[in-house]
DNA sequence: AAATGTGATCTAGATCACATTT
DNA sequence: AAATGTGATCTAGATCACATTT
């Protein structure tokens, strides 16, 4: 792993998420104040990985934690049969590096070349006991993260392949509009076996999940990787169909 | 909801989980001290509830946190048809109440006769404002709930129906192991729909899952409630079966 | 009476095999 | 060459209907 100086250009460390407490339309919002990222840039480095490389992995010990500046990571679970689950797509401002009894929950990959600011733990929790705000900030974080998975348990629970693709879909939008980015059209930063292994269905069934969605005019492709939504008011409805039956 | 007095056989409210640093073989343990219990006992109401009764209801104003003193806690979200799907049981020392927005994100019944600390937002984030230390143990068990909450998302990725009641078995069993119960038998607090809703499968197949394993000779049920686990090894290999074919 | 169990039927999606696209 | 798409087949579990247990 390439490590490197703090950039001049950068503002330190983010972590954004919807208040849980404060009405605020669903907007996402940046809860570290400017003085507080200065505070934390100082304890972290800068890391540069490309695409498809490692960042961490499953039972290592876990000595830091990691905050993405640009970039997408996949965090995800290797059962013993080599089988895959995704545990969560991570973007700009996320914070990762879960860990129990000090080991990594999950393992941890670059989806696409990705800058994070690294924190060793001690450090962070040395930092933390000083702070009682940025404490607070990120009890903020950690309960946004939560309900995001429980979300994603929810959508998992699913039992309809249309279904699941439609609210992923629907989740990926709200990250990106979350994060400001222009949202006519969804990106995909995950190839089809990834979105298969958040989703638990198999690839095959996650592209004709696609195709369905398109042969009914509900969705259009550009490209594998970017789609817009054609048919809203269907989309929404398949999204929250909760049903098995035809 | 009746509300009584803090009575003075209890020690204040208490959250447990696993470290998420220090290595502990995996057992649970109480994140705050006897002081910051009887800081934060202060601040509560005690709350007692039939079992059956609505704690709190998705979408209603999120005012209070709670605090589970006994009993067991289910946490499910409605779907407009109707359906519901079961986010998380709760127990004895669990922490429950997740709000965005300042609206709760899901709904919180009683599954046994309940007892509860009750705390109001703004004194609790008054006092968290205070205390970087409670602060910091909140944070601990907010991670704990996170690595949870990822492993409901895990087994729901499940496919086989068999694999997923064991693996709930499992986790009920550590849960107890973890709040210092005895574990020659599991107890089931919910019934067998509560558990389909959880699982994400039809109680159908909960009751055909639960006749398989013992059919199979790997669990003995005393009751409905009550079982064991007669064959550990086929159990373990059954819980931790990825796959789909037979 | 409500919860649970069980049988019969049906279908969505897993799996396998191969074609097509990037 | 790897990712994705598509067709054919099969089966686990959903659904419906009713029996049994608590």
């Amino acid at each position: 792993m390439a490590r490197a100086k703090i950039s001049t250009n950068t503002h330190g460390p983010a972590i954004r998420g919807v208040d849980p407490w404060t009405p605020s339309a669903g907007k996402m919002r940046q809860f570290l104040s400017e003085e507080e990222r200065a505070r934390l840039a100082v304890l972290a480095s800068i890391v540069r990985l490309n695409k498809g490389e490692e960042i961490y992995s499953e039972g290592q010990r876990a000595d830091a934690v990691f905050n993405i500046i640009t970039g997408v990571v996949k965090a995800y679970k290797t059962a013993p049969d080599g089988s895959e689950h995704v545990t969560a797509f991570l973007f700009k401002d996320d914070m990762f590096g879960l860990s129990e009894e000090g080991k990594y929950t999950n393992s941890a990959k670059a989806l696409t070349p990705l800058a994070l600011y690294r924190f060793p733990v001690p450090a962070l929790r040395r930092r933390l006991a000083k702070d009682a705000d940025l404490e607070f900030h990120v009890i903020c974080k950690l309960l946004h993260e939560l309900r995001e998975t429980q979300r994603h348990a929810f959508l998992l629970a699913r039992r309809r392949a249309l279904s699941k693709v439609a609210m992923f879909l629907q989740l990926l939008e709200n990250l990106q509009a979350g994060r400001g980015e222009r949202t006519a059209e969804i990106y995909l930063p995950m190839n089809r076996s990834d979105i298969g292994e958040y989703l638990g269905m198999s690839l095959e069934a996650v592209s004709r999940a696609f195709r369905g969605l398109t042969t009914r005019g509900i969705i259009k492709s550009r490209d594998r990787r970017h789609l817009k939504i054609a048919d809203r008011s269907t989309f929404d409805e398949i999204a929250a169909d909760t049903t098995n039956a035809p």
